[in-house]
RNA sequence: GGCCCCAUCGUCUAACGGUUAGGACGCGAGGUUUUCAACCUCGAAAUCGGAGUUCGAUUCUCCGUGGGGUCACCA
């Protein structure tokens, strides 16, 4: 394994830095989560360094299999890239906790000789009392001298088979200063700590320890993580100190909160960046918006992926938690759609719509009709998923005809005979219109032709026609469509409204 | 409650002692229009409160208020 580094070049904030992400594999990464991986890679990318993965899966109970699959799959799908990980390994492998236990194991035996830390033997019985006890007595809470037992007796008793924890010996007196890049200095008053767990009785280091023996062993020299985790920075300060190693940089980013105020929980319809892209989201869109929201760079809103990776620094970060904001999304990912290039809409419209259309429409779809579709849709969605709603009656060959009431809408209330008439008039003309001829001007300039016979607005007129034709009272471009559609289906359907309405 | 962090339009943010406090979403009005969108124009909308420091505070300091985080053998 690398020794730290060697005095030239030597890696700084802004010099070849190194970031890592390192998710628990716990379940699927939520957003605040997530935009903390793209903020530490883009990072380190901007400034020349490597971004790595590194998974934590030192809490047994809580790890869920195929987790750190869909972890790695979420930054995937944003265009996130790794430079070391579990699944690539490195110069720093491994990149998974479990797997580094030895490694724990031997900085806990260090601690211990130095007498800076300590085995616990107290079940989690007595713990609970003591800090019952503290708390009827009004006295800040904290597990400190739950048990002196000589180090030599500590030993004995583990070697014997006890179960055990390994505490770290916080200094009873004193001030820990700790610094954070965005917040400056921190000072933390010794007595408000405790002699935190290091090393579970499973073997298992806890993060505080994991954070400290890896961070130092990768050469990280940014760590970014959520500002949760402020108040255990002493604790990691103290830590790096007991070792003799540097302390690397932090920046605490703040949390996402609910639209409500409060934590951002699946409840405010918080989802997962891999549900977004189920939902239609695009990866340029969470991309763009993980960004705004807590970072921003003067007047500008939309920024690529090579915008952010030029301009992105850590230490811009904004220090007032933001809360989330859908709306925004979603604008954001109508702009991304329709910015799309036409041919990329078409393969995520088929993919998606090959997702969506009901089962009884025959897969693969026509990629020339998509391709005749797409143009007419692309400005018209906000998420591809609302694309099977808005298209869907190009594949049925026999749409329900919609019921009165959404025909007979103001010039055309409480008129279903003039309406059923009408729509007779439309069909009849329509299908004397040459088939060489069925195109959308010509369509256009039947339609409109006799909207004027007719002493009908044109939207009047087309209003029935639509809804006929589609079987809404929104559609794409009418007369685009109708050349779609087909005369045959086309002049049947309108055939068909207006004998419903008779 | 102790400790810690934070505070600009409803929301996301810009300003790093001197601006008519800017942009974006959303909202409202108008334009365009075959529906819906898209697009264009315009508009309303903010420096939490109070003391200082300074010729001058959104910006620096202190106090208050409000919000958040944390007090596990979870991360």
């Amino acid at each position: 394994m690398p020794v730290g580094n060697s005095d030239q070049n030597k890696r700084t904030l802004t010099n070849r830095p190194r970031l890592r992400y390192a998710p628990s594999p716990t379940g699927d990464p939520h957003v605040g989560n997530i935009r903390q991986a793209v903020w530490s890679w883009l990072h380190a990318k901007r400034y020349g360094g490597d971004f790595i993965v590194r998974l934590e899966d030192t809490d047994q109970s809580r790890a869920q299999p195929g987790a750190d699959k869909r972890i790695l799959d979420s930054l995937r799908w944003l265009g996130v890239e790794w430079d070391e990980g579990p699944d690539i390994g490195g110069e720093y492998a491994p990149y998974i906790q479990s797997h580094r236990l030895d490694l724990y194991h031997d900085h806990i035996k260090m601690l211990l000789k130095n007498d800076a830390a300590r085995r616990c033997f107290c079940s989690p019985e007595r713990l609970t009392e003591i800090r019952e006890e503290q708390q009827a007595n009004k006295l800040p809470p904290g597990i400190r001298d739950c048990c002196d037992i000589a180090p030599e007796d500590a030993e004995a008793r583990a070697a014997a088979g006890e179960s055990y924890v390994v505490r770290f010996k916080t200094p009873r007196e004193g001030t820990t200063v700790a610094t954070d890049l965005l917040r400056g200095d921190i000072s933390f008053e010794n007595s408000t700590l405790d002699d935190f767990v290091l090393l579970k009785s499973d073997g298992f280091p806890t993060y505080h320890l994991a954070h400290v023996v890896d961070d130092h062993a990768m050469d990280i020299t940014l760590v970014t993580r959520g500002e949760e985790w402020i108040s255990s920075l002493p604790r990691h300060a103290l830590l790096f100190d007991a070792f003799g190693y540097d302390r690397p940089e932090y920046a605490h980013a703040s949390v996402i909160k609910a639209p409500g105020g409060g934590k951002l929980s699946k409840r405010d319809g918080a989802k997962s960046i891999l549900e977004y892209a189920e939902d239609g989201y695009l990866p340029e869109t969470l991309l763009n918006f993980l960004c705004l929201t807590g970072w921003g760079h003067g007047d500008q809103t939309l920024f690529s992926r090579s915008d952010l990776l030029s301009l992105f620094d850590m230490s811009d970060i904004t220090l007032a938690s933001a809360t989330f904001d859908h709306d925004k999304l979603a604008w954001l990912n109508g702009t991304y759609i329709r910015a799309l290039d036409e041919n990329v809409f078409v393969t995520s419209l088929k993919r998606q719509l090959e997702l969506d259309l009901p089962v009884d429409v025959p897969r693969p779809l026509d990629e020339a009709l998509i391709e005749s579709i797409a143009p007419l849709i692309q400005e018209r969605i906000t998420l591809m998923t609302d694309a099977v709603a808005l298209v869907d009656f190009f594949w049925q060959s026999k749409i329900s005809t919609p019921p009165p009431e959404d025909f007979l809408v103001k010039k055309w209330r409480d008129r279903a005979q003039e309406a059923s008439a009408t729509l007779e008039r439309v069909g009849t003309r329509l299908n004397d219109l040459p088939d060489s001829s069925w195109n959308t001007s010509e369509i256009e300039a039947l339609l409109r032709n006799l909207a004027e016979e007719l002493s009908l607005k044109a939207g009047e007129l087309l209003s029935l026609v639509r809804t006929a034709v589609t079987g809404k009272r929104i559609s794409p471009p009418l007369f685009e469509s109708m050349e779609i559609v087909g005369k045959g289906l086309v002049v049947e359907r309108i055939n068909e409204a207006s004998s419903s309405l008779s």
